[in-house]
Parts: C-alpha cells; sequence; structure tokens
DNA sequence: TCACAAAATGGACAATCGTCCATTTAAATC
DNA sequence: GATTTAAATGGACGATTGTCCATTTTGTGA
C-alpha cells in the first residue's frame, strides 16, 4: 500500500487548519493559541512548525482555506440555475444569506479575520480575493440586466448596483453577526429586492428575479 | 490650588484608553499588550490595575469611548441641519461617510473590536448600543418620507429603507477598510442616493436631498 | 513647613506564549 | 522480517504575558 503515509500527513495538515477556524469561531483570534490548536486537533506540538514553519503560517494558511470554501460555494449554487442576470443575481443573494454560507461559524470566522486584515497584509490579501471574484460575478449580472432595460448610462449603472448590492449584503452580515437568533433571512432578501426592484422593475420584484418579458 | 490631583488622575485614565485606541488602530487587537499601551500613554505598569482593575476591564472601557465618539459625531452633525427627513438622511450618508468619522484610524478600530464583539459581550453591547441609536433616528427620517410619498405600507417601507440604508453603509466602511487608498467617498454616496432616489423619486437625487415641493 | 494620604511607580511573580529539536513511532522498501 | 527514512512526538527553552503590591512620589490641608 503506497500513499498512506502522505494522506495521513494531508489530513494532518488540515486536522490544524480545522483546529484554528474552530477555535477562531469559539475564542476568537487572541485566544487561539499553540496550545488550543494542537488540542483541537488531537495532534502533538511540534506539528505547526512541521508542517506551516510556525504559527502565524498557519493561521494565514485558515484563512486562504476559509476564503475558498465561501467562493465555492457561491459558485457552486451559481451552477445550479438559470442564465439570465437577474436568475444569478437572485441566486447570490439568497445564497449569500442561506444557512449554509451565513451561519453563525462562518460569521465567527470571518469577522474575526477582518479585523485582523488591518495588520496583517496576507489576510487581506485573500479578503480581497474573495471579494473580487464574487464583484466580477455580480457585475456581468448586472452589466446584462441595465441593457435590457435601456436606461441611460448603462455602465455606470450597473456599477452602482454592484457596488451598493454587494454593500447591502456585507451590512446585512454585520447584522447577522450582531444578532444571529433574531435575524431575518427572508426579510433581509426582502430588503435587498425592494431596492432592486426600485431601479430595475421589468427585471425584479419583492420576491425576487421576474422572468424576461 | 484643589482638584488638581483628580485632574491628573482623570487625565492618566484618559491617556490610557487613548493608549489602547493608538495601539489597536495600528498594531490590531492581538498585539496590544499591556507592555505596549504603558509604554504608548508613559505610565507605570501598575496604572492598568489602579485605574481599571485590569486590561480586560481597560480595553472595554476603550470600546466605549470609541463607540460614543461616533455617536456624538453623527449627533454633532445632525444639529447643524434642516429638519426635512430626507436632509437627515442626507446627512447621515454624508457624514457617517466623510473623513471625520470614517478614517483610517476609526476603522482599523472598528472593525478590531467588531471581530471580538462574538466572544467579548461587553464589546458587543457598545456596538449595539451605537447601532440602536443611528437607527432610530434613520427610522425617524424615512417614516414622514415614506408617509409624505403616499405609498401603500409605508412603515414597512421606512423599515426596509432604514434597514438597507444602514446596510449599504456598513458595507461602504468594509469596503474602505480593505481599501482605504482608493476608496472614493463621493461614489459611494452617490451609490446611495441612486438607491434612495429609485425607492423616493421625489425626496431624493443623485445628488441627495430634495427640497420638498 | 510639616504630616498625611492619595496616586503613581516599577519590579517580582507565576502562567503562558511560540519555537525548536532530540527522540520515538511507524510506513515504505528491500 | 530487517532496514531505511519520513513523520510525529512532547518536553525544554527564553521571551512575554497580565497581575499585584511594597515602595516612592507628590499634591493637600493643618
Amino acid at each position: 500500500m503506497t500513499g498512506r503515509r502522505q494522506e495521513i500527513r494531508e489530513r494532518n495538515r488540515l486536522s490544524l487548519i480545522e483546529a484554528v477556524l474552530d477555535s477562531v469561531a469559539e475564542k476568537g483570534i487572541s485566544e487561539t493559541s499553540v496550545s488550543e490548536i494542537i488540542q483541537r486537533a488531537e495532534l502533538s506540538r511540534g506539528m505547526i512548525h512541521l508542517h506551516f514553519g510556525g504559527k502565524d503560517n498557519l493561521v494565514n494558511e485558515a484563512a486562504r482555506y476559509s476564503s475558498e470554501q465561501y467562493y465555492n460555494g457561491i459558485y457552486a449554487l451559481l451552477e445550479t440555475t438559470g442564465q439570465t442576470g437577474q436568475e444569478h443575481i437572485e441566486m447570490i443573494v439568497r445564497g449569500d444569506l442561506g444557512e449554509t454560507i451565513l451561519n453563525k461559524k462562518s460569521v465567527s470566522i470571518w469577522y474575526a479575520f477582518r479585523g485582523e486584515a488591518r495588520n496583517r497584509a496576507a489576510i487581506a490579501a485573500f479578503s480581497d480575493t474573495r471579494d473580487a471574484k464574487l464583484r466580477n460575478l455580480v457585475f456581468n449580472a448586472f452589466a446584462r440586466i441595465a441593457k435590457e432595460a435601456e436606461i441611460e448610462h448603462p455602465n455606470q449603472v450597473a456599477r452602482d448596483a454592484t457596488h451598493g448590492t454587494l454593500a447591502m449584503l456585507e451590512g446585512m452580515w454585520t447584522d447577522y453577526l450582531l444578532h444571529p437568533d433574531s435575524f431575518d433571512r427572508t426579510e433581509a432578501i426582502r430588503i435587498i429586492f425592494r431596492f432592486l426592484s426600485s431601479m430595475f422593475p421589468n427585471h425584479f420584484d419583492l420576491g425576487g428575479a421576474l422572468s424576461p418579458k
């Protein structure tokens, strides 16, 4: 049997990353120590140095991993929906605010890393990557919608709609962070579509995307 | 000369709080140690224990102080403007995104504390207070606007507009956090008013508030 | 000016931090 | 089954953490 060695190695590596994320979610970054991590991963002290060369690198890898998980989740959803611009937007809004992507653990982790982003270039970079990818998806959808709507300055409107929608989603995440138990996903989604249906009445209503005429 | 003793005492107390905020802004929460704080405040090691009973209490006080500063800033602006709903909204939007309130230091501090909010009840409480006060101001303004606009369900619309606008402001702060140098305040403001002018075309345009007819 | 007391000092302290490496374990190869 | 070697272990290490208090400083009132 070959490869077993490497298989265990990679499993341990992943255990460390997941231990960091669990700890960050439960206790915050400042209480995520080496002792805390290896205890959760049920591995020995030296493993962090062996696999990552130090605690900081491990934390950075955990941030990257978490960021990739988010984007993969959104992207997977996009492949299950229709191809109109408004369908894409609806899927992104519903996905970004759905239980799978927005939950207590993910939001704790995300904001914990954000809080460190200003002082850790590596973490800021992953935060950015996630943003840029999503922004592109959303802009392409709004660009199509704005063109179809036959309004003036469709490109600028698409840019503004992208910026505004993403900002609103971001703000909804903050609401959830601060009040996870009273947060109302349905209401959050309706609010976003209320704004979008005012801007593009032929493409959205309060319930989400409209079929093309 | 009496009171001089207490005056020095309070100045030192404040120095400690400001030292915490400076350190959090520059190095993040996890690197804000007792040594770092007393070095910045140019005071002795024992002062933290003497004035606050421990480091955690001091950090909590710093979070409260910072939160109060924000609200005071917004509130001061409100007193310099007209009294229509749309003027209030415009002032809050412009104020919240203006240099005085939104700058590199304030945003670093705010997001650093947010990242800890999930794991420190005291900090979450201040975060909430700031939110609740602002939410109230904004809702009252939109309630007047929605009533004037003579639309259906004015109360629900006002609630949604409040929620959406605050979420967008929140999202703009995040943009600034991640890209303080390329962030465009004018653009951010225009985007918000683009959304608002779609919802309330008689009250807003891309430039902000409209005079009542 | 002197005695009193409040405030500030700065070092001692145990606990914990992250790093590193000599040693042990166990998979892979012969 | 014996040998090789990569991976994992866990304790030693110096540095740093936050707390606390015996001592010193300094403003206040007699």
